[in-house]
DNA sequence: ATTCAACCTGACCGATTGGTCAACTTGCGA
DNA sequence: TCGCAAGTTGACCAATCGGTCAGGTTGAAT
């Protein structure tokens, strides 16, 4: 149909308004609201109208700013796609394997901290056969893990760490960074406590560091060469 | 109301039927047909009428034998945690560690791979913050947890492991075995493969106990006291 | 003062939701 | 042959679903 970026370089578009910071705003609590939403009931489980009450609008209106349900939707999954791609985005054979999946698990437990609820979305829409993310998990994130799975192997060559298979590994990391947002709900309840603190995230890093590099025969850090 | 036992040892009951077999065969093609439904949609996202499909029956005719969704839920969620809590039932300081987590591990990957539904149904609860099974986890599971970790303390002061974190120990183990089921969907799509036989769960379990035994200062079976 | 795009929203749509109910069939025991 | 509980199911209900739309308000630019 019309094409948007062409007509707002033709003249300066914004009227009836102060900036896009309007847009900007309500299009900010929708993302917020819906992400709950979704990440707690899933994506049929999820109404429109919980997502407005969560964000304080009519149904209207958020269906105004973001067309429909399914839309809304994909555009939560891809914003956490992104997040994720971000993430150890530049390794080589020559880094220090102690130092790399140190980083790699403590960037990982950083990101299911700082948004659980995106977290949570994307193991929903895995553990229901990841309808809208097929593609990018025999895209993308096949390439990612491939390459970092590639890099692992030569460490092992070299005798940096022992022959464990690289994507049982990355799968390994994954799934115990990922449990504690994605079951909050299950370690609460056993721990018996009612928030996971900065410290406990920090004390549960370094356990997993210590475990999966002696694990793997990784030295650690600043053991030298 | 009646007191169903009771009138069913007063007299023999069953008519219009060669026995309870009629209920009985339903009742398992509905729990099976609910099981898959509940997993890949969670509570909400599931309808009735889509369990009644999954069945071939009449969505009447399934609310007939359970009643209502909400119990018919509840009823798959007991199921699981029976299951559940039949694992790893009898372990005493004295067992030997590498055999025990062996044990541990190697049964609840086939708890996963035998009732992968279950398990993804279970993951799908406590991933919408557990709102049915808030009872379980502070209550019997916490327990569970609590004496099998109390466990591993002695291990560790008998210098027979490291001094790691027994919960979150169990944490590991539980998040990385139940990776496979709950995010089949993912593993299959990064490896490319169209399922998962019975020789990557061996590896995968295999996989598992090295690292993880071998993460906690625990020598493998059969290396003597 | 007028214009106009952006923003807003109640009313409404057909479809689907969980659940009820009454009428029906089935088939063994007496 | 008849009684009777178990089993079966289509019709129906109010509530909610995702989505549309018409008619409004707002406010900077002209």
């Amino acid at each position: 149909m019309n094409d948007v970026t062409e007509s707002e370089l033709q003249r300066p578009r914004q009227a009836g308004e102060s900036n896009g910071a309007t847009r900007e705003r309500n299009e900010r609590e929708i993302l917020e609201a819906a992400e709950r939403i979704f990440a707690q009931y899933g994506y049929r489980g999820a109404s429109v109208q919980a997502i407005a009450e969560e964000a304080g609008l009519p149904k209207s209106n958020v269906l105004y700013y973001m067309g429909n349900k399914r839309g809304l939707y994909v555009r939560l999954l891809e914003r956490m796609m992104a997040r994720w791609n971000a993430l150890l985005d530049d390794i080589s054979v020559d880094d220090d394997p102690a130092e790399v999946l140190e980083a790699f698990i403590r960037s990982k437990m950083q990101l299911s901290r700082r948004h659980p609820e995106g977290s949570r979305l994307f193991a929903a829409e895995i553990l229901g056969g990841a309808p809208f993310l097929q593609d990018y998990l025999r895209g993308e994130l096949r390439e990612w893990v491939r390459t970092r799975a590639r890099i692992f192997e030569q460490w092992a060559e070299r005798g940096l760490m022992d022959p464990v298979d690289p994507v049982w590994l990355i799968f390994l990391i994954w799934s115990a960074t990922q449990h504690y947002a994605d079951f909050e709900a299950q370690v609460l309840g056993i721990t018996g406590r009612d928030e996971i603190t900065d410290a406990d995230v920090e004390r549960i890093t370094r356990f997993l560091t210590q475990v999966i590099l002696k694990g793997c025969g990784v030295r650690p850090p600043g053991s030298g060469a």
